[in-house]
DNA sequence: TATTATCTATCAGGTGGTAGATAATATTCC
DNA sequence: GGAATATTATCTACCACCTGATAGATAATA
């Protein structure tokens, strides 16, 4: 794997487990086994470096909910294994690479800021868009508001990984999940 | 105002809104109009303020939601209360103080995670007790799992939080409310 | 010859934290 | 009551370390 994949891949890793100020040109450099100037010369400035993260783990996202799209027919079922994902996350002790940018929003430059909201909103429509074919096929209940759901749908996951890392571990996505199931029928 | 008391009003603030590392001795003695020591006289470490701000939101929060019940006593008149207080808190362009350190849990001392563990658990206990009562009293739906349920609550609250930094600003909060009514009725 | 990727060396500025001086205010003792 | 002492709260002046960033040399590859 080339420098700049490894230094991409252990800056999301950190961030998602330490936050956004446990990354430094340092930490990254010595993580790859480079000198710091290095990491510069693949990323300018730490602006750069986290807009790109931000677009790459948009990307990722993506890729993901369009393999459950592809292999997944059942709308709750679709929804179901995307708290999949997040348990996944709380088990590797780590919190949506967004939230960790959330909870830091005033420091972000424009279009890294821009990057956590499309990403935010990309989630946020798949969800809607499978409440609302679920909706059609008569599986999902009608009387609910698909776009608040989903927004909810979204806040609920990311806020049950936040706090997993102070309480109760993973029990917390478990509930998540049981309570979108009762929400959406 | 004394200055110890200042210093953690600011201390406070800047996290919620900045995060964490948005704090430093300077940056504090500066808003207070002191000098970077005689913060260190008040908090000898930054682990200890940390954790003094900690053991006092969660004071805080104690003596609000004490408040709410003893004005409201419709459990689910409290708990939209709740949510209130937490679209006050985005219309400030603030984030939950305890999420603020949910994202850098492993940088806390132990003492400190367990103040905050203790927020959440005070935070959860209080909606789960207030979903009995209205259990009891015939208001809120019987089959919901009172425990899961607040735990979710709580959860989507922190995450629409959280999430309405960088997306949608209010109306993220406005439809957890909405969501959390129909989840209890 | 140009590009890519790395290095060494350095910089100014910020960080948490410490030592010791200086007043102002309380407290204690004769 | 007044002198001696202690406590409280602030200051100036540091320290070692970390931060993002830059300049310029070096080697390998295109």
């Amino acid at each position: 794997m080339s420098t700049r994949e490894q230094i991409l891949d252990v800056a999301q890793s950190l961030i998602q487990s330490e936050g956004i100020d446990a990354v430094s040109f340092r930490t990254l450099a010595d993580s790859v086994g480079v000198k710091s100037s290095s990491v510069h010369y693949h990323f300018s400035t730490k602006d750069d470096l986290l807009f790109e993260l931000t677009d790459r783990y948009s990307a990722q996202l993506r890729k993901e909910l369009q393999k459950i799209s592809d292999t997944t027919k059942c709308p709750i079922g679709r929804i179901e294994r995307l708290g999949k994902i997040f348990e996944a996350t709380g088990k590797a002790k780590k919190i949506c690479f967004c939230a960790a940018l959330c909870g830091v929003s005033h420091r972000l430059d424009k279009r890294t800021k821009f990057a956590a909201q499309r990403f935010v909103q990309e989630l946020v429509s798949w969800v809607e868009t499978n409440i609302e074919i679920g909706q059609g096929a008569g599986t999902i209940n009608r009387s609910v508001e698909a776009h608040a759901v989903a927004q909810s749908i979204v806040s609920l996951l990311e806020g049950a990984l936040l706090l997993s890392s102070v309480v109760d571990k993973d029990s917390s996505l478990k509930h998540s999940s049981a309570v979108i199931r009762a929400l959406l029928t």
